[in-house]
DNA sequence: AAAATAAAGGCAATCGGTTGCGTAAAATAT
DNA sequence: ATATTTTACGCAACCGATTGCCTTTATTTT
């Protein structure tokens, strides 16, 4: 008993069982209707008490289409990315679907080396989102070309026309900057994150609209542009900003890590928080609600952008959507209020 | 052009441009020895220049065996969770496999349908941590049937022998125990998880033996029995334990959520941490390091796990290990300690 | 130079469903 | 009672790569 194999049931099995074909197996199996209702239920009766499970790679196959939804994304270990993950694998489970993972780690050779393994797996769709490094989004174009859609999702290409999941942005960089003015701060700086992914750009973009719609004049010196955003990143330039003989009374970070990290830095310089310097993050991650003051920060439907993308990838299935044509989902995104940015009560 | 899906170029295509056999095609390009070198590397630039993508379907199907490691676990979006998934991927990509991730979101019924949906679509491996609700693991022995390689992690059955990738839970529980004690704490709680699952009850018989090792008599009292260790539980048993007329001079939680949540808690009632009450978690959080004080906790080597549990899966393929045996694996942890434990400097 | 061995490829079955087309029997229409 | 339609199912090709076995030609052995 070395091997102990379990023989695996198939629909020849089934249809020696029955004195069936096969294909009439297959078709019962699928409640297809050219099949008797009574045999329908017989073969399926059959095929439970056998234990059959059906191979789904050779029905793959035999379709040209798996019936796995690949995700690509930088880094699975984000909480706004594996919300969104979480997202896509509960509504592609719901639908029948599996999800297969990967990651890039914001490495552009990781992403085009991905992209090439999701397609010859071939997936039926794909939802990316954009690592750090990718100024070019050709290797999409193999999924376009056969008619697999791409659903991109908040770090999108410029381009490529194809599905998109994001959120506004600029409203968001404005809302979150007039907040600040609405609480009474002047000299609001902005972290801006590497300007060639276009959701670090609109942020900014709205962030300094914003400010001259308010009569500001944005001020170069209080506009940081960082490269990944990180704590240490979010802490020299906090540092830097304090040091300043004239220093912001507010900040905007483009995302959360940055922004904790300033109030960090700027408690520890005992610089007050919200008193001397407001701070409003971006996506609201967990750590917005503990650090203390609590962060303020945009919310960014995480979840919500992954369930709309497996839902345009299986719409492009059923109605066979033309090539080329571009839907674009736009979410909203609300400005959290909490204690550190909270002057006015 | 209503359709203009590409041709995609098989095998088949390749024999016919150079006048060879298909099966001389598969074999030049997997560099099979009884294929001359020189039609070798004409069959291999060939299909490069046609733009030959394998079809790892039909390959998955005749081998019976896809090049698919399939994840099960209870949510995505936990930080412990995504960075062992990250883990996964990382490592299986590298050696040319895809991760397929399902989530039972903690339910046992979730569980079982996706751990049929692993099978079905042929995974050759999978990596799972069983939900919460989960006390039968039947539902894996139809891979262990197959000769599929299960590794569990970090939750893992006890009535199921496979492979396991865990850390020592109870030397953890004792270490974490240990190290309030030695900071003089004496009336030590502790937050307990579902004791059906043994990472909690292991990290409790820890906690009392520990105790019990320093003389001190375990107070049933100072033993809180949790759900599911959120932030609320961990709310309402801080308070709670903090009116008792004798309360605890320190909490060691089974999770880092709960934990935070004590130290917030104890703070909102004017509750002095460490020096009144000592807080020591378990993960490393993120959002231990941010809360304040920060929160002391024990490491749990995520990543790492995740690679090892590829490597499991993969040696079991390469060595045909024999069915029944199981390998367990187990890391280290470390004592992180922080702010919110260090009496004494 | 004859025999044995090695090298290089081809044939055809196989993996397990799926599906277009065809057909026999049953039901309905005329 | 005959013609027509419907119902129910089978045949066989197909999806694309893999592989055991066989054949032919080249190389080595004696």
């Amino acid at each position: 008993m070395s091997k102990k194999k379990n023989k695996v049931v198939t629909i020849y099995d089934i249809a020696n069982e029955l004195n069936y074909s096969p294909s009439t197996i297959s078709r019962a199996l699928k409640n297809h209707k050219s099949i008797g209702k009574d045999t329908t239920k017989q073969i399926q009766e059959t095929a439970k008490k056998l234990g059959y499970r059906p191979n789904s790679l050779a029905a793959s196959l035999r379709n040209n289409r798996s019936n796995n939804i690949g995700i690509l994304i930088a880094r699975i270990n984000r909480p706004f990315i594996s919300s969104l993950i979480s997202g896509v694998e509960n509504s592609a489970r719901a639908a029948g679907y599996n999800v297969l993972i990967s990651q890039s780690d914001d490495n552009y050779k990781n992403e085009v080396a991905n992209a090439k393994a999701l397609y010859d797996s071939r997936v039926c769709g794909i939802v990316a989102s954009l690592s750090m490094e990718t100024k070019n989004a050709d290797h999409f174009k193999q999924f376009l070309e056969q008619d697999i859609p791409v659903v991109f999702v908040d770090r999108v290409p410029s381009d490529l026309n194809s599905y998109r999941v994001i959120i506004d942005n600029y409203s968001a960089g404005y809302k979150a900057t007039e907040h600040l003015i609405q609480q009474g701060c002047t000299r609001i700086a902005h972290f801006a994150g590497a300007q060639h992914l276009n959701i670090y750009k609109l942020r900014k973009n709205g962030y300094i609209d914003a400010l001259k719609a308010h009569g500001i004049t944005p001020d170069k010196e209080l506009l940081i542009y960082m490269n990944t955003m990180s704590f240490e990143e979010g802490q020299e330039a906090t540092s830097k900003l304090l040091n300043m003989k004239n220093p912001p009374d507010a900040i905007f970070s483009s995302n959360d890590t940055a922004a904790v990290s300033a109030i960090m830095q700027a408690k520890k310089q005992g610089v007050k928080i919200p008193e001397e310097l407001a701070v409003i993050g971006f996506n609201d991650d967990p750590i917005a609600s503990i650090v203390e003051p609590a962060l303020s920060s945009i919310s960014h439907p995480a979840m919500k952008m992954g369930e709309l993308s497996t839902k345009r990838i299986l719409e492009h299935a059923d109605k066979k959507i033309e090539q080329g044509v571009s839907e674009i989902t736009v979410l909203d995104t609300e400005v959290i209020v909490r204690a550190s940015s909270l002057r006015k009560k």
